[in-house]
DNA sequence: GCTGGCACTCCCGGCCCTCGAGTGCTCGCC
DNA sequence: GGCGAGCACTCGAGGGCCGGGAGTGCCAGC
């Protein structure tokens, strides 16, 4: 472990690399920062961190610059930070403020967080399959087509085309519709996904033998449909790309970047793996893509009635104000998760 | 105007330039293209360019550039180009897969678009107005939110979230979407939205006044809530902004291009702005935006069931293979537009 | 009017040098 | 024993210098 006079001066030079993006000598933390000693002293304890894998010298004669390891001790020590007044009242309006579809509002999130980090903010929205079913409804499309529009508790829509082969005509659609408002209103997704045939009741009014195989069907394919794409359906948004592009100087870097942030599917496991390791922040090379070796992930799940329902985050370059990231992405975590849990 | 080997001269320079990002020299014109003239001559030629503003020379002594003016003439005197076969072929093959929904497929297009061309793309999808209503519903969420949920001819579903001090049960929330769907479905969304609550028949049934009178209160808001955003429900996808990145060298020019391209509204108009313009490329500064003074924006428009529906279009450098992007972006619209129709 | 020739210009790249920030080490001091 | 002043050393950044070369403009001749 650090002795105390390493953790300082170790947090001296990451926080002044944060500020400055250039190497860190000896004589600037001795004269700038609380740290009381000389330069000389100082030298010999960067000297012992370096040998032990916190700081790294680009080259002789130069400064120190922080490692991943430096940088997650001093991400770890970090006490919790405090939003800025202006900050807390730009988040406090926000969420004051109604943005009418939970889209609309997950999309506003991600420009609030790049608002206040200056970085890339990704928000994952709550998955479809935990809320329950409101309203199923078939309306048909065109001859061959219909379209299922699921609606959910937390005001969400999904909807799934449909396409056969049947004879399709009002009364089909309707039973069939009705048939499936039965059983799905009331469950989860989930739920309704899991269902087989034979749990739909097939009660249906006085229609032939034929027409019942029809609506039978109908309703299979639309069970189908439902099943399809449940992952798909987590929505990501990401916004603010373009302030975190300057804290980089090589285009190349640049590119390979928004390469990653432009498969969203990828994004959602990015974050979702972070939380899993049980981490908040993920530095460097532990996101776990190569790509993104310069760029730290800021994370925080958010809760809505009471169950971990989503997530968001910071992506930013390594040297990241990580106090002010984490901050603000507990806060709009939490509020957001208040939020949502209105309804 | 320019005569034949003046023009001839400047494709040379302009395409050249754009194969080589440099400077070109007159020896380089007159060795490597089909201009059979002597270097002197062909700098006597660029000379009179130059001063006609065709030309730039970034010092003396370095070869020319060509100005807006000059990438102008060129794209103006394009022949209508066409794609290469594997790209054909690619998009073909792109339209004849099956794209879940229309938001779906629309954002796939983006992908397509800037896969052909490596460039940003930016697909507008078909403006809800013109739709017909195919189903309107009502769904209560919570005690004082009702959601109204309106599927369009076109697979499109909008939804919109209605707040109210009523008092909220099921017979309300049933009569007034049995109104709405009645006036609604058949019309556009444009005619619905002009609509005022005398025009929808208030033949309601048994039912007190006071009852009646509530009914019309939540018929009125949700026409209201139909009325409110029709301009932003233009949907744009953005894709391949990595892809661009790369054209461009300084980090500070890609972070403006990307501030632009979040902002969708702006987009939408950009585009929009351009097509009214008649134009079908807008180089530099003819996009109207001092940011994209680098970038130029190929756009095409598409017909879906013989009406102009939406637009696409290439966000690039103004050093872009004009040629491939026009043929790209005609034969993407073209064929978006055909399987738009078919339904 | 085109072209070969020629003098000129000026950027680019390499080279060298200096400067200075920063280091490691040693040694004296508390 | 740990701290700090002193000192020699390292090495990159930046500036100046130079040569090469790509490119130009112009002129004279065919």
């Amino acid at each position: 472990m650090l002795d105390e006079r390493k953790a300082t001066i170790l947090r001296a030079v990451v926080s002044e690399y944060i500020e400055s993006a250039q190497p860190v000598g000896s004589n600037h933390v001795a004269t700038s920062t609380e740290v009381n000693v000389s330069p000389a002293t100082v030298r010999n304890v960067m000297a012992a961190l370096e040998a032990e894998g916190y700081l790294h010298q680009p080259h002789t004669s130069a400064g120190r610059v922080p490692t991943e390891k430096g940088y997650r001790f001093f991400v770890d020590q970090l006490g919790p930070g405090r939003l800025g007044a202006s900050e807390t009242q730009q988040v406090r309006s926000f969420f004051a403020r109604t943005h009418g579809e939970i889209e609309q509002m997950l999309a506003d999130t991600t420009r609030l967080l790049s608002n206040l980090t200056r970085y890339a903010a990704v928000v994952v929205g709550p998955p479809h399959e935990v809320a329950t079913v409101r309203s199923v409804q078939l309306v048909q499309l065109t001859q061959r087509v219909v379209l299922c529009v699921v609606v959910l508790s937390n005001g969400a829509v999904e909807k799934h085309t449909i396409e056969t082969d049947l004879d399709l005509d009002d009364l089909l659609i309707n039973a069939a519709g009705t048939r499936l408002a039965g059983a799905a209103i009331g469950r989860s997704l989930a739920e309704v996904a899991a269902m087989t045939l034979p749990d739909i009741s097939t009660a249906g009014g006085p229609r032939s033998d034929a027409a019942r195989s029809d609506v039978d069907r109908l309703v299979g394919l639309t069970l189908d449909a439902l099943r399809g794409d449940h992952r798909h359906e987590d929505q990501v948004f990401i916004g603010g790309t373009s302030e975190m592009v300057s804290a980089f100087d090589a285009v190349g870097t640049v590119s390979e970047i928004l390469r990653i942030l432009e498969q969203q599917l990828l994004v959602v496991n990015l974050l979702e793996d972070v939380l899993g390791r049980g981490l908040s922040v993920a530095i460097g090379r532990e996101t776990g893509n190569e790509a993104l070796a310069d760029c730290s992930l800021v994370v925080a799940p958010y809760v809505v009635d009471g169950e971990a329902a989503g997530a968001i985050g910071v992506l930013g370059p390594t040297r990241m104000h990580y106090d002010q990231a984490l901050s603000a992405v507990a806060v709009v975590a939490n509020r957001l998760g208040r939020r949502l849990s209105e309804g």
